[in-house]
DNA sequence: ATGCTGGCTGAGAGCGCTCTCACACGGAGG
DNA sequence: CCTCCGTGTGAGAGCGCTCTCAGCCAGCAT
């Protein structure tokens, strides 16, 4: 039982492959009875075109991989990012006819895979979703030949089109929020170094707290909930004083949260609590988290936008303050 | 600057096509200074296999499809299942050789471009994990003549290849050990009565009670942590002497856990608290919670066997009881 | 010498499709 | 009447690969 071809349609429709194929491509150089004839005889045996032999004659593979250079828990954390950037750019993809495939390069053997895959025919475009701004994966993708787009600023160096959030503003609101509801002395418990969200909003936080005159009080962590714990606890033996905290993600900041009820510090009466990210569990913490929110899904949107029609420059995307009860 | 074929690879190692082509599929019967020859000029050349007009002759892609019949919203929550359904299928895959492509088919046009891409020789088999039992998608994909598995025994009544997790047995050992510590009125928040996963964990609570000759009371949710916290509402009105709940996921246990905190019953002192999936969150809850633990990154790698390996047959994975707190 | 292996290699067909090009056909214009 | 054109349609090449099959050249037995 293998599938019907283009041959057999034709043949049962009482016309040549090319004709079918006219058909089924949507020409409109086709009388009106044949095509119905065609139609019917794709219909009745169910008729798949192959792809594999449609991709050789055309060398275009009508679909675009999404790959995420995370390890599979970063992907699946409640880090909403992800999610956000999957919807947008299926949208988008559906949109433009392409059929999105979603990679998991998390390993170096999965650096590998991916490339293989990617170069040899099976997508017409990749967009590297990746958080450490110095991954070599879109390079080296490039270097093959492959449209890239990269969702984050690219740490390497490379000119590569890229869609980023503003990471440096999102900082610098979350911090004048403070400033701004009276807070003097405001410590951050900032992302890892080496990953441009990490750098970015540490930078913000510098800015708008330089505009200010205020020294800046920082902690390390790698954005998870134990590392928020830990910043927490090590900022409050540095400066029992602080009056506020801005943490680079809401897992830190739900670190945090448990960290300063542990050392019996109320949120936000004695010190306020900003997190980034706007996860599903920050409107449940305790008390509601106040946080940065992205743009997510538009973000995939725009790095869909850029793999399908080139020569669109790079875009930066807007965050938006969310006040809840913790700051 | 097109990509190198099989044919320049050739001239440039004076060989002919096959002679390529069979190192660069391992074949052992090649000189080894040809080989080493060909080696060479694959690496000067930077040659990657055409994957299309290999498929197009093998009748094969050397990659399966892992579909998500869910909105992404559910895929990315914090439920720990997906992520590790996608390790396990990603650990067999890699053993296998075979690439894992992902997709998500949340609406209905998802599902037809799922049918269409899997039947159109982009894959040479699917897994489906979908929630919901009666899902008409691998039903269809198996008419259309592709080799598919499913996550979660199937409610269609079709014979398909599964592979599930003993719901039954896990809610039954849940209620066994709130029983067991002394619980006497025990209420349950059903998952919702389409999906296996709700139908069979309702199952295991009724079966363990019964033994235990007590009467069940129930409130029905949808796996969510507002419905958690609604159906909580609800049987704290139904059945103000409860002292012990069973959710059926851990989202709705949290919900349940603020509702039982706003309405001033301490947990696990007044009402023992048990849920369900053991998310990442569950330690970190207000008591931690109890919960019920699955094997997920077993279950995707079990899927990939049965998909790579026809002919064995369904598999029934055992949980786990995770003691914490809060129970 | 001749015949027979057995190990390597090359020639060539063909996978299912698209797309160019030639061609058939009816109607308008010379 | 023939030419010219526009509109459909079919023939056929070829995309890059695999795989069968034939052929070649040792080396050994006859």
């Amino acid at each position: 039982m293998s599938r019907p071809t283009l041959e057999k349609v034709a043949a049962r429709a009482g016309v040549s492959r090319a004709t079918v194929s006219r058909v089924v491509n949507g020409s409109t150089t086709v009388a009106e009875h044949i095509r119905v004839a065609v139609q019917r005889a794709v219909e009745e045996l169910g008729y798949v075109p192959n792809q594999a032999a449609r991709s050789l004659v055309t060398q275009r593979a009508d679909s675009i991989a999404l790959v995420f250079s995370e390890p599979p828990v970063r992907v699946f954390s409640d880090d909403p990012t992800f999610a956000g950037i999957i919807r947008g750019v299926s949208t988008e993809a559906d949109a433009a006819d392409k059929q999105v495939v979603l990679m998991l390069a998390g390993s170096s053997r999965g650096h590998e895979r991916v490339e293989r895959y990617t170069t040899s025919g099976h997508v017409d475009g990749v967009i590297v979703a990746s958080m450490h701004g110095a991954d070599p994966l879109p390079a080296a993708l490039a270097r093959r030949g492959i449209p890239v787009v990269c969702s984050g600023r690219p740490l390497t160096g490379s000119s590569l089109p890229y869609v980023d959030i503003d990471n440096v503003g999102g900082a610098e609101s979350a911090v004048r929020h403070l400033l701004e509801s009276g807070r003097r002395r405001i410590a951050t418990i900032a992302g890892p170094p080496d990953m441009v969200a990490g750098i970015d909003r540490l930078t913000g936080y510098r800015n708008a707290l330089r505009d200010s005159g205020r020294r800046s009080i920082i902690a390390i962590g790698d954005f998870t909930r134990d590392s928020g714990f830990e910043g927490m606890t090590q900022l409050l033996e540095d400066d029992p004083g602080l009056d506020a905290v801005f943490a680079a993600s809401d897992m830190m900041a739900l670190g945090a949260l448990q960290a300063l009820r542990r050392a019996g510090r109320r949120v936000p009466d004695d010190v306020a609590v900003i997190g980034y990210d706007d996860v599903p569990a920050a409107p449940y913490a305790d008390p509601p988290l106040t946080t940065i929110r992205q743009p997510t899904m538009r973000m995939g949107r725009e790095l869909a936008r850029l793999l399908l029609s080139p020569g669109e420059s790079s875009v930066i995307l807007p965050t938006e303050l969310v006040v809840r009860e913790s700051a």
